[in-house]
DNA sequence: ATGGCTAACATGGTTAGA
């Protein structure tokens, strides 16, 4: 990877009082040098500013009790860091957005939905509005633009294992994905398709009934950049390796390099 | 088979995830 390479990862860990050591274990090999966390599960107070320092990270987080929780950390500085999206006064802890060597980040958690036609449902589609209005003022204000996390959106049946059995499905439905389609129409690329990739590529399996043995899952963690960094884009990858070790998170970590040279 | 598993909060059983 050249000088001017930036490995940008996502991964949410489904509580990083928990997966600490995941993250520790990862970074000694992954050669990301910013990543973007979700489901943190823990206060602001407690988090565990000072043993992440000891691994090299710094940043940003915003967290809440026992639910949600977004950190964007990075080996280098994170300059502007900003809570939540601004002007949506949403009390989940969701998104969290910094920049770093000149590239803005902005790290999210979208809300799971839960099932068609639930409130947690309507919420999902108005938040994702909300996101959509927030990047469309980030995009006019920054040459260089990613946003990755986790969408819990799979944007198009290659991304779901078993299609016919998640028709019409929270995570899959069609109201979600034309919502995620208003966002990548701002001018957004889901860089993990400008590349070749193994057919049956998830980001996603669940605890249950042997999922990951069977491969059960779904590609619901995203990075999607503007135009101008995604040409700057070389490879996107997802790090399966994570999801089958001890007491592991439910998602494997995503991760896209950019080389920034000129 | 509407199950299966994991985490938080709590300290048994509920809520939530996806």
């Amino acid at each position: 990877m050249s000088r001017n390479a930036l490995a940008l990862g996502t991964w949410n860990v489904n509580s990083l009082r928990v997966r600490l050591p995941h993250l520790e274990q990862w970074l000694a090999t992954s050669p990301v040098n910013v990543v973007g966390l979700q489901e943190t599960k823990i206060v602001d107070a407690d988090f565990p500013a000072a043993a992440l320092d000891r691994l090299g990270l710094a940043g940003g987080w915003h967290g809440q009790r026992t639910y949600n929780g977004v950190a964007l950390l990075s080996k280098e500085p994170v300059q502007d860091i900003v809570r939540g999206i601004p002007g949506y006064a949403d009390d989940q802890a969701r998104v969290i957005a910094g920049t770093v060597r000149g590239v803005r980040i902005i790290d999210v958690y979208v809300p799971n939905g839960q099932a068609v036609g639930s409130d947690k449902y309507r919420y999902k589609l108005e938040w994702l509005e909300q996101l959509r209005n927030y990047l469309a003022a980030e995009l006019a204000l920054h040459p260089l633009l990613a946003v990755v996390g986790d969408y819990n959106i799979a944007p198009t049946d290659a991304d779901v294992h078993d299609p016919k059995a998640w028709d019409g499905q929270v995570l899959v439905s069609a109201p979600e994905r034309t919502a995620l389609g208003t966002v990548l129409q701002l001018g957004l690329c889901d860089v993990f398709r400008r590349f070749e990739q193994a057919e049956q590529s998830f980001s996603w399996w669940d605890y249950r009934a042997g999922a990951l043995r069977r491969n059960a899952g779904l590609r619901i963690d995203l990075i999607l950049a503007n135009a101008t960094l995604a040409e700057r884009c070389t490879g996107c990858w997802i790090d399966v390796a994570p999801r089958r070790w001890e007491r592991p998170s439910d998602h494997a970590p995503v991760v896209a390099s950019f080389d920034l040279t000129g």
